[in-house]
RNA sequence: GGCGGCAUAGCCAAGUGGCUAAGGCAGCGGUCUGCAAAACCGUUAUUCCCCGGUUCAAGUCCGGGUGCCGCCUCCA
C-alpha cells in the first residue's frame, strides 16, 4: 500500500510520490528562540517526529530539517529587557528546547540549522529576488512584491483583492502593496545587525526558512510541515519567495498539524493558560503526553486538560501492564526442550499470524495520512490479544510459549519505534509513575509501605477485618493494592 | 466582512458510499481472588446535530439550517 498524505496546498489526500525513489526530504518550521516550549510546540514536534519515524520504518531514507529562528523582534525584545545579547537568549532557549524534546522522546532531526548561521544564504536569496524584479529596496528595507508574483495566495486559498480590501490600514507606506512583506529589515539603533548590500540590517521572518531549506534540501523538496497557524502568512510567503527565486515549487506536499486547546479555550498569554513542557512532564510520564497527542488525528484540534491526560495515563498503564506481564512470563519460562506438540504448534502459528495481521493494519493506518488514532486502536488490540494468549495458553510448553511471546515483543517494539512510546522498561515505568503520582498528590511513601506491612501481618494471621480496613484506608488515598504469591504491590489510581 | 474546519455513546476518539459504526477512559454483570487489584468474558450509540435531496445502498456525497472553532496581526 502506498503512503497517502493530506496536502494543505490541494486540500486533498494524495498518494505520496517522493522526488527521489526511496528518499524523503522534509522541512519543518521550528521554534523562535525567545521562550520555553509549551504543549503546542510539543504537539508539532511529536506529530512530525512520528511522521519521520513511520517513513523511516517504511524504508525511506529521510532527511529531516527543523530550524531555529534565532533572530527576530521578540528575541531582541527579550534580550533588551534582560540586558543580555540575543545570542544568550537564543542559546538558553535552544538548550531548553533540546532538553524538552529529548524528554518527550522526539528524535533529533538530521539537520537543525539556525538563521544566524545562514546569513550569506539569506542575503544571496534576497539579492536574487531583487535582481529578478521580485523585490524592491526602500530606505534599507527590502520587500517582496506580491504583485510581481502571480500565485500569491495559492497555498492558503486566499484571494488577493479580498485580502487587500480587508487589510488593516497599513502605517507602513513604504510598501507598494500592503500585503508585501519584508525580506530584509533595516536595523534600528542598538539592534543587532548584519552587513548587506542594503546596509546594516537583519532578515525578515520568512526568508530564513527559504534559505535554509534550499541549502539542505534543494530548490524543491518533498514535504514541508508546521503548525496550521503557519499556513498564512508564513508558508504563503515562504513558498512565494522561494518559487519566485528558483522558478520551481518549494515543496510537493504541505503538512500542517492542528492546534492544542486548553480546557476548550485557545491557548494564549492573555488567558494565562500556557503549559510549558517542563511543567507537564513533572506530573506525567512523557509517554502519557505522546499517547494523548497520538490518540487524535494530527489535523484535528486537541483539547488539553488534566482529565484527558489522566485518561491517557490509564491507557498507557494498560499497555505497560501487558508489557510487564510478558516480561515476567518470559523470565519464568524454563529452557525446557519439550518438543512442540501438534496442538501447541498450531496455536502458536495462529497467534503469530494474528500478530502479523495487526502489524499490517497498524502500518496501513499510518500509511493513510499518518492516522495514529486508528493505529493505536490496533496497538490496543495487540494488548488484548497478548493478554488472551497469556491467559489461554497456560499449558503450552514453555519453549513454544517463549517463541510466541518473543514474536509479540517484536510487534510491540515495532509499534513503539514508530510512535515513540514503550521505550521504558516496564518495571521502571511503574516505579517512575508511582514516584510521579506520590509527588503530585503529596503522599508519604514510608507511611503507605508501613501500612502495607501492618496489613501483611494481619493477613498472615487471617485477620481479614483488619486487612480490609487498611485496604480501605489506603483506598481513600487512591492507593490500589495487589496481593500476589510474592507479596503485595501497590500503585496509585 | 473574507477563507477554512468540526459536530459519532457518559467522556475522549477512529471511520468519508455497502459485511456486526475501531480503540481508549468511565460504568455495569460474570470468571479469578479470603476480600480486592490486574487480566479475561459479556454488556453500554437500532444509530452518527437538524431538515431535505442523490443512490439499489449515506454517519460517509449534494443543498439548506443550527451550534462550536481556527486563520485573516506575533504564534506550533
Amino acid at each position: 500500500m502506498s503512503q497517502k498524505i493530506f496536502n494543505t496546498a490541494t486540500r486533498k489526500k494524495e498518494v505520496f510520490q517522493p522526488i527521489k525513489e526511496g528518499a524523503v526530504g522534509i522541512y519543518v518550521c521550528g521554534i523562535t528562540t525567545y521562550d520555553v516550549c509549551h504543549v503546542g510546540h510539543a504537539r508539532a514536534a511529536i506529530v512530525f517526529d512520528v511522521v519521520v519515524r513511520h517513513l523511516r520504518a517504511r524504508g525511506y531514507n529521510v532527511t529531516y530539517v527543523k530550524n531555529f529562528t534565532d533572530v527576530d523582534d521578540k528575541i531582541i525584545e527579550r534580550a533588551n529587557k534582560e540586558g543580555v545579547s540575543i545570542t544568550e537568549i537564543s542559546e538558553r532557549y535552544i538548550k531548553a528546547h533540546d532538553e524538552d524534546m529529548a524528554a518527550l522522546g522526539v528524535q533529533t532531526p538530521t539537520v537543525t540549522p539556525r538563521a544566524t548561521e545562514h546569513m550569506e544564504d539569506i542575503i544571496a536569496l534576497i539579492s536574487a529576488l531583487e535582481k529578478q524584479g521580485y523585490a524592491y529596496c526602500v530606505d534599507g528595507d527590502v520587500y517582496f512584491s506580491i504583485n510581481s508574483y502571480g500565485k500569491y495566495g495559492n497555498l492558503s486559498g486566499r484571494n488577493l483583492e479580498e485580502m487587500i480590501a480587508g487589510a488593516r490600514v497599513d502605517v507602513n507606506d513604504k510598501k507598494k502593496n500592503p500585503l508585501d512583506f519584508a525580506l530584509w529589515k533595516k536595523s534600528k539603533e542598538g539592534e543587532p545587525y548584519w552587513e548587506s548590500p542594503w546596509g546594516k540590517g537583519r532578515p525578515g521572518w520568512h526568508i530564513e526558512c527559504s534559505a535554509m531549506s534550499r541549502r539542505y534540501l534543494g530548490d524543491t523538496f518533498d514535504i514541508h510541515g508546521g503548525g496550521e497557524d503557519l499556513i498564512f502568512p508564513h508558508h504563503e510567503n515562504e513558498t512565494a519567495q522561494s518559487q519566485a527565486a528558483t522558478g520551481k515549487p518549494l515543496a510537493n506536499y504541505w503538512i500542517h498539524n492542528g492546534f492544542v486547546k486548553i480546557d476548550s479555550e485557545k491557548m494564549s498569554k492573555s488567558l494565562g493558560n500556557i503549559f510549558p513542557v517542563k511543567e507537564i512532564i513533572k506530573n506525567y510520564h512523557p509517554e502519557v503526553l505522546r499517547l494523548f497527542m497520538l490518540q487524535s488525528h494530527y489535523r484535528s484540534p486537541v483539547d488539553y486538560s488534566e482529565s484527558s491526560l489522566t485518561e491517557a495515563r490509564a491507557g498507557l498503564i494498560r499497555c505497560y501492564t501487558t508489557l510487564k506481564i510478558m516480561k515476567e512470563t518470559l523470565d519464568k519460562l524454563s529452557v525446557d526442550t519439550v518438543k512442540a506438540d501438534k496442538k501447541s504448534s498450531e496455536n502458536r502459528n495462529n497467534y503469530i499470524s494474528k500478530f502479523n495481521k495487526l502489524v499490517d493494519k497498524f502500518d496501513a493506518a499510518m500509511d493513510d495520512d499518518f492516522n495514529t488514532a486508528q493505529a493505536l486502536g490496533h496497538v490496543f488490540d495487540m494488548v488484548r490479544l497478548t493478554n488472551n494468549f497469556i491467559v489461554d495458553e497456560k499449558h503450552m510448553p514453555d519453549y513454544v510459549k517463549a517463541e510466541t511471546l518473543e514474536e509479540a515483543k517484536k510487534v510491540f517494539d515495532h509499534f513503539g519505534t514508530v510512535l515513540g512510546i514503550f521505550h521504558s522498561d516496564a518495571d521502571q515505568f511503574f516505579v517512575s509513575d508511582k514516584e510521579t503520582e506520590l509527588r503530585k498528590r503529596g503522599l508519604d511513601k514510608e507511611k503507605i509501605e508501613d501500612l502495607i506491612k501492618q496489613r501483611q501481618v494481619a493477613r498472615s494471621q487471617k485477620d481479614w477485618a483488619k486487612a480490609d480496613a487498611i485496604r480501605q484506608e489506603l483506598g481513600q488515598l487512591h492507593i490500589v493494592l495487589k496481593d500476589s504469591a510474592n507479596g503485595t504491590s501497590w500503585m496509585i489510581d
